[in-house]
DNA sequence: AGCACGCCGACT
DNA sequence: GTCGGCGTGCTC
């Protein structure tokens, strides 16, 4: 038999099959088996992507090596996938298949020398540790390997490790019958307290044998040393057993099927529509349209347990920053140990054990980040992608695949509905509701019957400001005092960390800049030092401008720290918790923040984006926006979206339980109709008016868009290429297709390395597919002249 | 990608 | 003569 093999090299060259000799002795070679194959001179781990009887190739087909798991890691579905989204997405089919894999399964290679001769293996370069080439640095070495190796002394052998190590416990057996553990009990010293413990556990629990080490330990409080004494007496057998990490060990599952929530009459007619479809096995998308706070998680539950009835299983895609805590454990007390959870909070050794879980059936429910969409679960019978509109589903660099489209092209595999679900659905969901491709399915009423929030926008131009900065208006102050006064808790959104975000000379105009971007460098007061938020630069705070020694230089901008500062000046009596990348960038921080916020340890939390999502603290009852216009003066096509979808969800914070909320929201633009209407709630406005502005702008979703992205060190050789580029492109495409650019990236330089860029917008044109193909192939050529070309089909940046 | 082969200039 | 620089071609 002869496999088909996708090898680990990621090139031009070896995008395709190579095909392998399967020898008799591997028996459970299979199609998503991983493999090791030698290639070339050296060995590569590699997956089977096909099995055959015949092969076309006239040489002498190699045998395969070593098959590296019992169960193929791939299920023959993902196999398939792998090569619909490679072609799609631009990407070797290499990467598509590692990025289905948790990281741990990815090969590690290394070259060793070892001798031949005796002569050889008696020599002290071999009596320490293993000649390892890719780690030679002493010169003498060396020489003295080459001659080896010509000498026929030494050889370079290749190893393909597997990093992925199975977490391992001892499991004790019972050896004898429970009258004899009896009898050992009354004769054992009566000194030999935690010895007659676990005599006295071994009778009662008899049957509940064999068990783990750590769980007994923890059971009977006793130490290892114990369980030692007692194998040794020969009470038990120990054998090792795998065990798996358990990340959600911390989560109770005992309240499985609590009380559920009782649904409202739209939520019951949005689950029945979706229970249908699951059970004609009906590949449909539908739009679960709803404000904030009608209840959409309710429905995806209900929706999976229907799917569960039906013996089939579920996946639920959350964005990372939602992935709380708060969201895990409603779904763990709802579906128990039948939870796998995949995302980013997790150790490597979790996701791979969560993961295995998953690939043996061992999990109903998968609940996870982007990555997640590429979960091994089998017999899907839904798919939730919660949050749709966010940005975070389409992944930043290779593979640049989106979740949305992977959930598609799953639920056709598997004949099952998806729905995308979404307060602010994205304008191109939102589209094909209209148009009748997806289902719409609207939540208009609160599911707690509450009202929404007033929102109030404080007119930045007009306003006068409390404090001596333009930060914080009297209004928005004294609205804090008042909650603070009476107990309440208030969250502060300010989209940019740091404390200053520029340093400028009053006398010459010098802005400081990275060294090695096209940006200002961010002052930070904990660090005391200047900070690039692209490259990660950082240098001294000037006493003086650094072009002309002039002292009048001013830090201006806002951001978090400095916002806290104010705070902390403007209402003494106030606890602040600042959350921001700076201050969770340790692993845990995030949630212990959030945790003492949730136990009234804090009346202020004041962050960055990433606290406008998901939270629900029900003694919030106000939100403070300190400046809505960051993400609306970003030069870019949705940047409108953005902003109406940030305003909404961070205003749904407010007012969640039984307290009514309020929200401020302050504005340089109040009459921009993204402000205006995100302040109404009103989605429905927004997006007729704002698909008015992307069909006068031949944006999405009236085109489709692809970014070509030219990055070199060299200013020059960048734009050279994008301009050929843009020359071939003019060539063999023709209106309507509009080619923008290349025009410089609005950060041109990022890490020294300048970007050139070219935007394609289409609505047909069957030609550019196979001429992007045609520019990611020489993108190989290009590459060794410095040059790297990035494809992005739908990008969700363009700047 | 990584490795070998082969061709050419430079140096023990 | 031999070493090592890089261009070219191949990997089942």
């Amino acid at each position: 038999m002869i496999a088909q093999v996708i090898v680990d090299v990621a090139a031009k060259q070896t995008d395709r099959i190579f095909e392998y000799h399967i020898p008799n002795e591997l028996t459970d070679v299979a199609v998503g088996s991983r493999v090791i194959v030698p290639f070339g001179r050296r060995k590569v781990q590699g997956f089977v992507v096909g099995i055959s009887e015949a092969t076309s190739y006239s040489g002498k087909l190699k045998d395969l090596l070593v098959v590296v798991d019992e169960l193929p890691p791939l299920t023959p579905e993902l196999v398939a996938l792998s090569k619909t989204l490679a072609d799609k997405i631009f990407a070797y089919r290499i990467t598509i298949l590692q990025s289905m894999l948790p990281r741990v399964m990815r090969a590690n290679y290394r070259k060793i020398l070892v001798p031949i001769t005796e002569e050889a293996k008696s020599l002290p370069i071999f009596k320490e540790e293993v000649v390892d080439l890719d780690e030679l640095s002493n010169l003498k070495i060396i020489v003295e390997i080459k001659k080896l190796i010509k000498d026929d002394q030494a050889q370079i052998e290749y190893l393909v490790e597997n990093k992925a190590k199975k977490k391992k416990a001892a499991i004790y057996l019972l050896t004898k019958t429970k009258k004899e553990y009896q009898t050992l009990l009354q004769n054992i010293r009566s000194t030999a307290k935690k010895q007659q413990l676990l005599l006295t556990n071994i009778i009662e629990d008899y049957d509940n044998y064999p068990k783990l080490g750590p769980d007994i330990e923890n059971e009977l409080n006793i130490s290892s040393s114990v369980l030692r004494t007692a194998t040794e007496k020969g009470w038990f057998a120990k054998k090792e057993q795998e065990i798996y990490r358990d990340p959600l060990k911390d989560f109770s599952s005992n309240n499985v099927e609590k009380a559920s929530v009782e649904l409202n009459s739209e939520q019951l007619h949005a689950l029945n529509s979706i229970g249908t479809s699951i059970k004609e096995k009906e590949a449909k998308t539908f739009l679960l349209e709803g404000i904030t706070g009608s209840g959409k998680t309710e429905v995806y539950l209900h929706a999976i347990s229907i799917a569960l009835k039906q013996k089939r299983n579920a996946l639920m895609l959350v964005p990372e920053i939602s992935l709380t805590p708060q969201m895990v454990k409603q779904v763990k007390e709802r579906f128990g140990n039948n939870v796998a959870v995949l995302h980013s909070g997790l150790s490597e050794g979790e996701k791979y054990d969560e993961w295995r879980r998953i690939r043996r059936g061992e999990a109903q429910v998968v609940v996870g980040a982007r990555s997640a969409i590429f979960a091994p679960l089998q017999n899907i019978g839904l798919i939730v992608i919660d949050e749709e509109h966010e940005s975070s589903y389409k992944q930043n660099d290779t593979p640049r695949y989106h979740a949305r489209d992977v959930a598609l092209l799953r639920s056709k595999f598997h004949h099952c509905p998806v729905v995308l679900g979404s307060a602010t659905p994205s304008l191109a969901s939102r589209a094909r509701a209209q148009k009748g491709r997806y289902e719409l399915l609207l939540l208009t009423k609160r599911a707690n019957q509450k009202s929404l929030p007033k929102v109030d926008l404080i007119d930045l131009k007009t306003v006068e400001f409390a404090g001596g900065q333009f930060d914080l208006s009297v209004p928005l102050v004294d609205a804090i005092k008042e909650k603070i006064a009476k107990k309440e808790q208030v969250i502060l959104l300010l989209n940019r960390r740091g404390f200053a975000s520029f340093m400028l000379c009053r006398n010459c105009g010098f802005v400081l800049k990275c060294p090695n971007c096209d940006i200002s460098l961010t002052l930070h007061k904990d660090t005391q030092q200047m900070h690039c938020h692209y490259c990660g630069h950082k240098e001294a705070i000037p006493k003086k401008c650094p072009s002309c020694q002039s002292e009048k230089i001013r830090f201006l901008g806002t951001g978090t720290q400095k916002v806290q500062e104010e705070l902390e000046t403007l209402i003494p009596e106030a606890r602040i918790l600042r959350m921001d990348v700076d201050t969770t960038r340790r692993k845990g921080s995030y949630k212990k923040i959030l945790d003492s916020f949730g136990e009234h340890k804090a009346d202020i939390l004041l962050g960055t984006q990433m606290i406008a999502k998901g939270l629900d603290f029900p003694n919030v009852t106000l939100v403070g926006v300190i400046n809505a216009d960051t993400a609306l003066s970003l030069p870019d096509f949705n940047s409108s979206e953005k902003t109406f979808d940030l305003l909404t969800q961070v205003s749904g914070r407010a007012g969640r339980a039984d307290k009514t909320g309020r929200v401020m929201i302050q504005t340089y633009n109040p009459e921009n109709y993204a402000i205006k209407l995100a302040q109404n709630q009103d989605y429905e406005t927004f997006y007729q008016k704002e698909m008015q502005v992307r069909f006068q702008g031949n944006y999405p979703p009236f085109f489709y868009t692809t970014l070509i992205t030219i990055t070199s060190k060299n200013e020059q050789s960048a734009a050279k290429e994008a301009f050929v580029i843009k020359r071939m492109l003019m060539r063999e495409l023709h209106a309507p297709t509009i080619i923008l650019g290349p025009t410089p990236s609005s950060i041109a330089r990022i890490k020294n390395q300048y970007y050139y860029q070219i935007l394609v917008k289409y609505k047909y044109e069957p030609k550019l597919h196979n001429l992007l193909h045609q520019i990611q192939d020489d993108a190989q050529l290009a590459q060794k002249r410095g040059l790297n070309i990035y494809i992005d089909n739908e990008p969700e940046r363009i700047m």
